[in-house]
DNA sequence: TTTAGAATATTATATTACAAATTGAGGAAT
DNA sequence: ATTCCTCAATTTGTAATATAATATTCTAAA
């Protein structure tokens, strides 16, 4: 059960763990959780360690623990989502097709938005790396060596970015993680590769043109796709 | 400089206080922080509280620590501005009307998105909850007793819950949060009271009816109020 | 000058002990 | 019998100390 990851100290292997199993229910609001004495015999470590996971995992707002009450279960609403561990934990553990729509209702939010932003107030230097984005997915869709994936993520993070906005930059990991995820299930036929992006090309002109409304409506197209994609799937699997 | 809060553990009371410091600039990715001997000493509390504290710190990406470096302030780009903590330490220590700004642009993404989602996908109760918000912001109107900022509240957030995205209603507190401090800014006239809670009213209406375009637009045109509002502030004192 | 290695500073982990808080049981008083 | 109080047991909270791991800096040898 005690998966063991590389490159984390002992805390942080520890916070994975007990969060990956937290999210994937095998500890309930209802159960609680082992008392830290029992952890520290269950992992073989000392109570420093298993008392700054318990921390961690508190400031992500997964559990919460009281004298004699012992580590209980925080209930989901109060998990935050838009922290990366926590998000990648939950798409890891249940990625499920609903989960992945309500992701897209989410992106279908904030990245209109974003590119509406960035026609905005985007300065000439952001503009440029989205240019370069845009430019790696052409040369993605012809390379197959080339990673389309990592051109699509900083296309993406560039706009985010260019909103010049703190809370819309901020929710780059959200979508990239997010992103990794839902790419297992899409899978789009690599000759589509062209016409995505010339989607994206689409957008980018928006923004370089100043045109607000053209580069939200669309961003909304492009996400709008993955939506309908996904809504076909779910009614062939549901 | 070390305020203590009641009710919390050492550690918490150490996180709000360096987290605080932090955020208001105190330790800069420049300058870095006290290495954990010269903490224990600055509080006079044991390495085990610090150690938590810091813990909990780099859980919301405010620093990070490795031996023989010390502990060092990530750039502000890393910081969870959606952690509840982290972003009312933000309003509190830099409560400028640009930053205001920034979060009206993306109640602006967020909060029309999950009108439309509510009126598509809103459950009976979900709108009772709703029209419960929209009857006490009425209340509020006429009784100056009553609390119209709870009943905002309420109404937003029991849109945000109506949008049955667990996404959308992770941001109550965000929302929340931001709300407070705003609150403080704009502080509009008790007269406008009817007619603001006459608009959330009709948002209340699109939504009982279905109507997801109009939920959205009508949301949108809440927001924008309160952004103009915020426009004409920042011209005024910048 | 370069490089290997030793000294050093700092966090990482472990161990032990005691304090504080909360619950529940049991006993005393009514 | 019921209520209230007290005490004990359990679990987290805090502290103090020791050792390990790691990364930096300095030193000395090739």
């Amino acid at each position: 059960m005690a998966r063991i990851l590389e490159n984390l100290n002992l805390s942080e292997q520890v916070t994975n763990d007990l969060g990956r199993a937290i999210v994937a229910g095998e500890y309930t609001s209802a159960s609680g959780l082992p008392t830290e004495a029992q952890l520290c015999e269950e992992y073989g470590i000392s109570r420093t360690a298993v008392r700054e996971a318990v921390k961690m995992l508190s400031a992500k707002g997964l559990i919460s623990s009281r004298p004699r009450q012992g580590i209980s279960v925080e209930p989901a609403s109060n998990w935050n989502l838009y922290d990366t561990s926590v998000l990648s934990w939950l798409l890891n553990s249940s990625p499920s097709l609903l989960v992945l729509k309500e992701f897209l209702q989410m992106r279908l939010a904030i990245e209109p938005q974003a590119a509406a932003l960035a026609a905005e107030f985007a300065r000439d230097e952001d503009i440029d790396q989205i240019e370069k984005a845009v430019l790696a997915m052409r040369a993605a869709a012809q390379d197959p060596k080339a990673s389309m994936h990592d051109a699509d993520l900083a296309f993406h993070t560039s706009i985010l970015f260019a909103s010049r906005n703190r809370f819309f930059f901020q929710l780059r990991d959200f979508i990239s993680t997010a992103l990794n995820v839902s790419i297992q299930h899409t899978t789009p036929a690599k000759a589509n590769d062209v016409a995505v992006a010339d989607d994206h090309a689409k957008i980018y002109t928006a923004i370089r043109n100043r045109q607000p409304e053209r580069a939200k409506n669309l961003m909304t197209h492009l996400i709008d796709e993955a939506m309908a994609f996904i809504e076909v799937e779910i009614k062939k699997r549901g």
